[in-house]
DNA sequence: GACTCGCCGAATGTATACAACGTGTGCACA
DNA sequence: TGTGCACACGTTGTATACATTCGGCGAGTC
């Protein structure tokens, strides 16, 4: 890759670690990436800064940067907290936004409709991360928007497969998640706080029903495996 | 000031900033602070790089660093977020605290109260500082984490007046504060969430008084100067 | 055969020299 | 006298060479 500005280097890094091509736990390497991005290692450092303040990645003195990992304790924690930092987030965001913010809003949403219709899985939690992200922006409260990025970078690596959806009844539920997008602009652009709120919560039980479903998968038959394996069990 | 370490020099420059010696808004020249602490500019700059992503300071291309400044604007968020987030941190503390945390806690309002007593206003404050950033910790929620270290830098800033009594009432309150200390320790060690959270509520609605207080001070008596401006007034 | 000590290689951490950018000042011209 | 441009200085951004640390591998010993 020939050489590149900083800021594109924190973006597509930001990316990769967002679609999980760079994996929860990955090594990174200083020298390497710096020769990918065309940039001396000075810079390259300053960038994996950035993301270890953003909370992309955790470094360890001597020992490199990693990629933020997803454990299960981490993520019982993404579960409790998430909700009431969305909601906070959505009737800020419905009390302050501006016109151009919605504009970007909207954009997004569009590119989000195209790409879940298009079935193009990363390319869509994508965009529904940076729906959510300007979201934040229009709440205008840097205490909050702090805990909310945090949040959506789990939230959109867990979400990777939400987007590649095997059955019909899931292209349902994306389907849902599109219209819940479409409503919870209208409520923002209406400055309804209320609605805004409302609409939030069951876009996250929706999220929330799909995502511990990929955590937690439906178990094996019972009377094929299980009942086998007990057998086995001391 | 001969060598020193790096997480030192980190550690210092907070300390400063959340005494304000180094006011919101100052300029942070990189080749003299590299010369205060005895370090070269790449690692000072790296120190410089994780104060921005705590959100001490803000950085702009080209143009330095400054200490983050605290704009009307911003002051209005911070009383419109911290009573939400110190409530859950509180709740998750006294839900999670181990032993280890409580034993620190317990030292640092040690320090606290005999600060208080002793009239060092600065210490006070960065006593008490250390004292909700390790319920913070107590807490095991990075995300929320990430929101509260954020008010805790404003909130520390705008208390430095707090801990500096000009009257016997303002002597009582900060006793009032060093007694609800000792009520949230209990309550986190009992393990009682919801104690916990009607104690930090109102240890906040004392200091959201004093805090407001020295915001907007009481404003000068009306017939001496309000009425004289008044025919000046457009 | 297993454990420990010490060396070696590969990574990160630091210093410094050089490049690029922004800002302020001073001069010229209207 | 006021405005605008240009140059120079100071500060930040980058590259690279050097120092330091960690971790693995092998030899030696118990």
């Amino acid at each position: 890759m020939p050489t590149i500005t900083k800021d594109a280097c924190l973006a597509d890094l930001q990316l990769r670690i967002l679609t999980t091509e760079l994996a929860p736990g990955a090594a990174l390497d200083e020298v390497s990436l710096a020769a990918q991005y065309g940039l001396s290692r000075t810079p390259l450092r300053e960038v994996l800064q950035r993301l270890a303040g953003l909370g992309y990645i955790t470094q360890a003195e001597h020992r490199g940067a990693k990629v933020a990992s997803m454990d299960i304790g981490t993520m019982r924690t993404f579960f409790q907290t998430a909700p009431m930092i969305y909601a906070n987030i959505a009737s800020l965001a419905a009390e302050n936004r501006t016109t151009a913010q919605l504009d970007k809003l909207k954009a997004a949403q569009r590119d989000f409709t195209q790409e879940t219709a298009n079935g193009d899985a990363a390319a869509a939690a994508l965009s529904n991360h940076r729906f959510h992200a300007l979201i934040g922006e229009m709440a205008q409260n840097p205490y909050l928007t702090a805990s909310l990025d945090r949040l959506l970078i789990d939230h959109t690596r867990l979400s990777q497969t939400f987007y590649r959806p095997a059955s019909t009844a899931e292209k349902d539920l994306i389907r849902k998640a599109v219209d819940q997008h479409d409503a919870m602009i209208s409520a923002i652009e209406a400055r309804e706080t209320a609605l805004a709120i409302d609409l939030t919560l069951q876009h996250w039980d929706l999220s929330r029903d799909r995502l511990e479903r990929f955590v937690r998968p439906d178990p094996l038959p019972v009377d094929v495996v299980s009942l086998k394996d007990r057998r086995h069990a001391i």
